[in-house]
DNA sequence: CCCTGATTCGC
DNA sequence: GCGAATCAGG
């Protein structure tokens, strides 16, 4: 993949926005986070970095409008969810909603207002993903593990998915995709 | 271990 | 110019 003028502007889009090289790098395809980090030195678009160095650089734009106010955008990962609503792994083994209503053996789940509606793309994805997960124990439960709970605690089969969480989450990818979810919209996912 | 950006240097 | 490898940090 070559920098086109399209790729290019996608690039300072998004870094302008604060997205990390990676997530520019996916978002491109066809390159790595390396390639966008060296596209972006030389395009010039170095950030401050504060690796003790005198930061004395002071960028004078003559940009009307400069987007730009993080204080410190040391993680700029850290943006604002939008209003989301948690959904408790309660029972242990996602089920399709066939039946509504599911009261786990374990803890009472709180009140469900009602709507338990999880898009059925991350159902079945969850599906996959579980044949595929660790199976970890409580013991090998890391920062970085996926504590979605699979099974019935009252039971020897009973295990952590255990696969790389997404960062800051609890879940994976898989299970954050049906933990949480956007508030209005549960239709349409991008991608 | 996961991640981040920064730098180097052969291509 | 490009980006993998490496470096330095969280």
């Amino acid at each position: 993949m070559s920098w086109t003028d399209e790729r290019v502007e996608l690039l300072k889009k998004m870094w302008g926005e604060g997205q990390s090289a990676s997530q520019i790098a996916k978002e491109l395809g066809g390159v790595t986070r390396n390639a966008v980090i060296g596209k972006v030195h030389r395009l010039g678009l170095s950030n401050r970095a504060g690796s003790g160095a005198s930061p004395a650089k002071a960028e004078a734009k003559a940009k009307p409008a400069a987007p730009k106010a993080e204080a410190k955008p040391k993680q700029p990962q850290l943006k604002t969810e939008p209003a989301i609503k948690p959904v408790p792994p309660g029972q242990a083994k996602p089920n399709l909603p066939a039946r509504k209503q599911i009261i786990p053996a374990g803890q009472p789940l709180p009140p469900q207002p009602s709507a338990n509606e999880i898009s059925p793309e991350a159902l079945a994805k969850v599906n996959e993903v579980e044949k595929k997960s660790k199976k970890i124990g409580l013991m090998e439960l890391t920062e970085r593990t996926c504590k979605w709970p699979v099974g019935d605690p009252a039971t020897e089969n009973f295990w952590f998915c255990g696969l790389p969480v997404q960062q800051g989450k609890p879940y994976c990818e898989a299970h954050v995709g049906v933990a949480f979810q956007p508030m209005s919209s549960r239709r349409d996912r991008r991608r």
